[in-house]
DNA sequence: TGCTTATATACAAATATCCATATATACCTA
DNA sequence: TAGGTATATATGGATATTTGTATATAAGCA
């Protein structure tokens, strides 16, 4: 995890449609699985594959495995300023949710969570 | 001013060194004018003038002339979701605007700000 | 084992970004 | 008007980013 924190490389990851959308959905609902945000944003898979590989390489994004499923969250390490950017461009831009949470909300067969730990 | 506010072309303008730096310097100067912005950043005049046409361009940046001089302030227009990302920034990482203060504060020759108006 | 689903990665092409350099424009002063 | 200073922009090349397509890896299940 290069650079880590770097406010430039935070922005880099904040610039882009697709990358920024997963961030807000993270911080929205806790925890994603690829193919829930494959069909939440309506884009391909390696797509989204991509940019959560970059997210979790700056450090914005942790992973966990649950079987078949990898399922994404905001890092519990992030600094408080970016969880606060997140969360200003989400309250400030609620229509940037506002698809893609329909989107999951109609989606059906989505993976069962399993208690993380215990 | 096209796409104006838009969240993603906002974060590309953070999402470099010299936009961000002049962003948080506007932030916390009021104005600066194309000399000293080029001096306490340390770098070439078309740089400067480059990355400051792009942040007026995309409504970050209000330009004001005074003589030979242009000045440049954040703009007043300015969403608070993005001052607070910028006053975020700037405090989580006062590293950023240490060296060109310091380098603004060794400049000699700097202009005299006239009163706007009046 | 072999097949299916979920996810990751490699590759190459298209596009965007960034920069140094050269030059243009605007204002000021004489 | 001519010359100087401050700023803006044009051009081309280097580099980075983004993407679709194809393929690899990993887990689950028969």
């Amino acid at each position: 995890m290069l650079n880590e924190w770097n406010p430039v490389q935070v922005f880099k990851c904040l610039a882009d449609e697709t990358r920024l959308a997963i961030l807000l959905l993270a911080n929205h609902e806790a925890e994603l699985c690829v193919c829930e945000l494959t069909e939440a944003l309506q884009v391909s898979q390696p797509k989204v594959s991509r940019h959560l590989a970059q997210l979790r390489s700056c450090g914005l994004l942790q992973d966990r495995r649950q079987g078949q499923w990898m399922f994404y969250r905001l890092s519990p390490a992030l600094p408080q300023w970016i969880e606060s950017v997140l969360a200003q461009t989400a309250e400030a831009n609620p229509t940037l949710l506002e698809v893609p949470l329909q989107q999951l909300a109609r989606m059906g067969g989505r993976p069962v969570r399993e208690a993380a730990c215990c």
